[in-house]
DNA sequence: ATTAAGATTGACTAATCAGTCTACAAAAAT
DNA sequence: ATTTTTGTAGACTGATTAGTCAATCTTAAT
């Protein structure tokens, strides 16, 4: 119904399986099952789309993530929380996911701008502060470790995709790697 | 002289300015000072340049990181010796490093056969396995073991990038992040 | 010297693409 | 009921693009 919405998914499932060059806005208006013209009602120029894709995506990840913190939870059950919300988005969101990797790496991440971009990891960002004030994560700039955490997760991400194991041991792989970083960061 | 070299280092200059969506091959022509004719002469078609960079670059990074393994070298120093190399090639080839970067998480990443992948990883492999049956690494999948490792790298050079430290700092940064992944990994 | 093979050019083209425009329909506001 | 606003369609266009081609130049072999 949404037709805003459609336009959306279509260039999602296109822009990753052919690119963001090899995607023609006629394609997705066809896809999407609009016209042409409805395309650039709802966004002006292709570009526009590429970014509010992007937006899009990332507002619905983070809230996913910060959604559900328990009250008396500790410092450790939340990271592994965070950790494991992440994983499992990407793991259940291979499209999205994958968009905002090739997104990230693209000349189009520069059209964003910071305050977007700090909107969507402050939450994040504000835990993982108050974990180094309480002595319990390393004493290393934030960024730095929220850039190995974000890291890790593509890598793990990316393993998992490529052996395809089955749940079980998928499970297992997650839990062993949560592990592996909170040893690395505390 | 060499107009294809010229055509390949054009083309990567323009590709991470502009994407591959953004770079006419006309644009790569004329960056290369060269004709049009020139580049297809070259390259069938714009994917078969796209690709030929790729392993043009991964080629002389493998070489990078292969060369000079000394002799009576302890794991932990070749494995030290090996993450430095990345790190430092990624640090003095900002823009080579960022092509891969956007070249892995886009669907051009898949016109690369298994086997020229592989080849280009070999050595690393090959080292990592040593160290793993020599109960040094950790007893994980080696292809965990080495996506932790590379997107670790992505990781921390993209922190680098973004605060643009002195060389001093960054030097720091850098050796407490191999610390970092060595208690990771052992 | 002559030939053959590859390198280089740049004009050319057929196709494609981002974005416009006009017309019309639906809904909302007055 | 009538006007205004918003949504939708799809034909259309001017610009651009990947790739071709025939002609010339360079190099190396015989």
């Amino acid at each position: 119904m949404d037709k805003q919405e459609q336009i959306l998914k279509a260039a999602l499932k296109l822009f990753v399986e052919y690119g963001f060059h090899g995607t023609p806005t006629s394609k997705i208006a066809q896809e999407a099952g609009v016209s042409n013209g409805t395309l650039f009602h709802y966004y002006k120029t292709k570009d526009e789309l590429v970014v509010a894709l992007y937006i899009y995506i990332k507002t619905r990840l983070s809230a996913c993530i910060d959604s559900n913190r328990g009250e008396g939870e500790t410092i450790k059950a939340t990271f592994k929380r965070i950790f494991l919300s992440s994983m499992y988005w990407a793991i259940e969101n291979p499209t999205e996911f994958q968009f905002t990797q090739q997104f990230h790496s693209s000349p189009y991440l520069s059209m964003v701008s910071d305050e977007e971009i700090k909107k969507q990891t402050k939450c994040l960002m504000d835990f993982m502060q108050e974990a180094i004030d309480a002595r319990v994560l390393k004493q290393l700039p934030i960024d730095l470790l929220f850039t190995l955490l974000s890291s890790q997760i593509y890598g793990i991400n990316e393993y998992l995709v490529a052996s395809s194991l089955d749940a079980e041991k998928q499970k297992e792989v997650i839990n062993l790697s949560f592990d592996l970083i909170w040893d690395m960061v505390t």
